[in-house]
DNA sequence: TTTAATCCCGACCATTTTGGTCAAGAATAT
DNA sequence: ATATTCTTGACCAAAATGGTCGGGATTAAA
């Protein structure tokens, strides 16, 4: 269970564009040179992200990529999800998990934690934002990160008792 | 981010043996037929799982793994970390993750943000028991799976204050 | 004491995923 | 026109995944 550089890479370019974009579009070609990520897996990437309603392209000399909204309303999971695999794709504890029927019938639960782990994950990174990131708080700040549940994400229709309590985590 | 059949096989494999051990030891062939998963497979994952303390081995003639501790003292958690790679390892969003030092520099929030979220995916793994998942639940029961929080997994040295407060997810 | 059951261990291997590269093209501001 | 930038699709090496294979070591029981 990793995160793979695909996301990174994918938040880290995002929060580029969000910290050095004025209005204007950024080409790939300053965030591969001030990020260290190359060229073309970038270009890779940002088909994904605009494929996914997260950026819009302008071609042409002076073009690039723009957030498709403020930043304040894109969540890393956002992001995320139009990169990496989803975590939980149906399979429960069942012995044959093409079949829809689980081993331990109607007594399943595995599906349910699997299911409920992407919950969790999900809710969590859609509580925070880009625009979160951009901010530079100071330090004692990253710790108490400020978690809103409830977020709707684009393209995930959630209903609100879907959505889990998730509330900050004291790490330091 | 993808959990992956190792897990999920650890977790059928240690809930069979809750079910089927009478104090007896389970033979790995015995859960290799009932679970449908190779046998030399589950002799990869057991070495695992003996490494990690959660099954002890008992060789010979009748003999097999049995839980090295109750049911209810094994988490998922437990099973999961044994098998799958951590899912944080010191990498945020820095440009060099061999360097210790962040892009971002003191500001920087993307390493907090995976620990956080590795935080989160324990903390929930390590609210259900094995015991939990043999108890054969309602379905009502299933889906108001009773998070405890707190729980200290073996190993895994945790501060109260490192523990968010995990709530029940209500999907149904 | 032989035998069979069982765990133990290391090597091997095919397929998929990851993390890219390469080459050619299309759009567009200047 | 031309240079800049995104767009697209093919390709590729390395690692991880999801196993298999073959032989040992240990031990209960006939």
């Amino acid at each position: 269970m990793q995160i793979s550089t695909k996301g990174k890479y994918s938040v880290r370019a995002m929060i580029d564009i969000a910290q050095h974009s004025s209005g204007s579009p950024v080409p790939l070609a300053a965030i591969s040179k001030r990020e260290g990520i190359s060229l073309q897996f970038l270009e890779q990437l940002f088909q994904q992200l605009r494929k996914g309603h997260v950026v819009k392209s302008i071609r042409g000399p002076h073009g690039g990529y723009v957030l498709a909204r403020e930043a304040s309303e894109i969540t890393i999971g956002d992001i995320v999800r139009l990169v990496e695999p989803p975590l939980y794709s149906s399979s429960c504890f069942a012995r044959d998990e093409s079949v829809e029927q689980c081993r331990i019938a109607e007594s399943c639960i595995g599906g349910a934690i699997w299911s409920q782990l992407s919950e969790h994950i999900n809710n969590f990174l859609d509580s925070i934002t880009v625009a979160d990131l951009c901010n530079k708080p100071k330090p004692e700040v990253v710790y108490g990160l400020k978690m809103r549940s409830n977020r709707i994400s684009e393209g995930r229709a959630k209903r609100p008792e879907d959505v889990a309590e998730a509330e900050a985590v004291e790490v330091a």
